[in-house]
DNA sequence: CCTGGAGTTGTCCTA
DNA sequence: TTAGGACAACTCCAG
């Protein structure tokens, strides 16, 4: 009788599983493990939001496996020790797993692979979390790209990648005697409760990350390239959580795309930049492992950023900065555990121009408010607001709060919904309440400071000290 | 090696 | 009111 295991991380999903695939061809019993370890050294250890959506992730996926006459198995630990354990205990021949692309998840993974084949166990890995590998893609002269269009030009007119395998409709039984610790055990979720918001705004698992891909498609995504620019509307695409937490598959949107759309709608290759974006951001951590704390232009390395200000840093994870869009996306943020990607820029540039807060502290703040944290895409976003990433915003190109809560939300739907106390607040001055006369706002129901706070910078002596800043490097070789 | 075109998402000032 | 140019030059990338 041949065991497998399948060892199974941040690719919660049944459908276009490579690894669960391969453990399904020609073993008895097939083993889905999950191995949870609390103790890490890992400073981009799993944020409160994340630990959350795990949590559900993997009741999600325990679920679907129990249809299929199978399960879960949970256990906790250091990953090497949880997996010998099971393959000594169940005289397990195979162990499969869909590859991660962390700096420190690849050494770990490394290791644990060298490991197990010394002790004679077949170990396989494979993709499942991108289109290509981010070392099966580079520039003509064997480089990665810095650059995002023509990474993504390459990348559509290159080589096709694999297309999605639909997901088994039964599995072999688990070995007798096999038990899982109970999921609760994890102690994933919250002590107190502060997750209302995130069971109001989310459904984790496979299931609904395939329905909310659909959804997509047959509604907002024909209208993305301008519907991604509107907080106030449900434009985008919400799938990075599920993406993020494997519950589905670039390539399985890929595909749908290809099936559902039609050839050539703007608003669905506009999505699927995005999804672009996303392989783009592995390509870079992959290449320059060093970004998610460094900045990927040395010339950064001199930015001179002002001692660390916590009351200002507080002000701003709070909302309440006084500037109505960014504390409305804070507040989305802290409330539902996502923020609408606009808005991401509008308070990113905020942090880290207006305020001069050092990005890091912003990426680490998303890191964990986030359900959709992750170190790619993250840096990748924090790194280019900052101005000293990959195809980075020019230093000049600073967002102005109140124009953009005017361009982008112009009914002030976003703001309504997250600062209840300026709804009454019209259009014309719902993004800068600060310059009505205090008489006037206090008809609408506002006293600065009282109900919502004055702006805590200036926007034009904020903007000028940035670009102050950005000068004293510009020259820097 | 050289060349030329291009580079996610802005703002402000001026005419 | 609106449209266009300035904001800097540098690096990236393909041919």
């Amino acid at each position: 009788m041949k065991t497998a295991i399948v060892w199974l991380r941040r690719d919660l999903r049944i459908d276009d599983n490579p690894a669960l695939a391969s453990a399904l061809e020609g073993f008895d019993f097939v083993i889905p493990l999950y191995v949870h370890d609390p103790v890490s050294t890992d400073p981009w250890m799993d944020g409160s939001a994340t630990r959350w959506w795990l949590h559900h992730s993997l009741e999600a996926l325990d679920n679907s496996l129990k249809l299929l006459n199978s399960g879960l198995i949970i256990r906790m630990g250091d990953a090497l020790t949880q997996l010998t354990e099971v393959v000594d205990s169940f005289k397990a021949e195979a162990v499969f797993w869909n590859r991660l692309y962390t700096p420190r998840e690849i050494h770990r993974d490394t290791e644990i692979k060298a490991c197990l084949k010394s002790q004679g166990i077949r170990v396989e890995t494979y993709n499942s979390a991108l289109l290509k590998e981010p070392w099966a893609h580079l520039k003509a002269n064997g480089e990665p790209y810095r650059v995002f269009t023509p990474f993504w030009k390459a990348y559509l007119s290159g080589g096709a990648w694999q297309w999605p395998e639909d997901p088994p409709e039964d599995m072999p039984p688990l070995p007798e005697g096999l038990t899982s610790i109970p999921l609760a055990e994890l102690g994933l979720l919250p002590k107190i409760d502060w997750d209302h918001g995130l069971r109001e705004a989310w459904i984790p698992g496979e299931l609904s990350a395939k329905r909310q891909l659909r959804r997509f498609l047959d509604g907002p995504a024909s209208a993305y390239d301008d519907s991604r620019n509107s907080p106030g509307t449900f434009g985008t695409s919400r799938l990075s959580p599920h993406l993020h937490f494997g519950e589905i598959s670039p390539r399985r949107i890929a595909s749908q795309i290809q099936n559902h759309c039609t050839p050539g709608n703007r608003g669905v290759e506009v999505f699927m930049k995005e999804v672009g974006w996303r392989e783009f951001g592995y390509h870079l951590l992959f290449h320059f492992p060093h970004t998610d704390h460094c900045p990927l232009d040395a010339r950064f390395n001199a930015f001179p950023w002002p001692p660390h200000d916590a009351e200002k840093f507080e002000r701003w994870t709070r909302g309440l900065t006084g500037f109505p869009i960014v504390d409305a996306g804070m507040r989305e943020l802290w409330h539902t555990g996502w923020m609408h990607n606009r808005v991401r820029m509008i308070v990113a540039s905020f942090l880290t121009k207006n305020l001069l807060i050092h990005w890091t502290r912003g990426a680490e703040w998303f890191w964990d408010t986030l359900v959709d944290a992750d170190l790619a895409s993250n840096t990748l976003g924090w790194q280019w607001t900052a101005g000293c990433g990959a195809d980075a915003s020019p230093y000049f190109r600073i967002f102005n709060p109140i124009l953009q809560g005017e361009k982008f939300d112009a009914a002030g739907h976003y703001i309504r919904r997250w600062i209840p106390e300026l709804i009454q607040v019209p259009n014309q001055w719902i993004h800068h309440p600060f310059d009505l006369p205090a008489q006037e706002l206090k008809a609408y129901g506002v006293v600065l400071d009282q109900d919502y706070p004055k702006p805590m910078v200036d926007l034009k002596a904020s903007r000028e000290r940035a670009l102050a800043a950005f000068a004293a490097i510009k020259s820097v070789a």
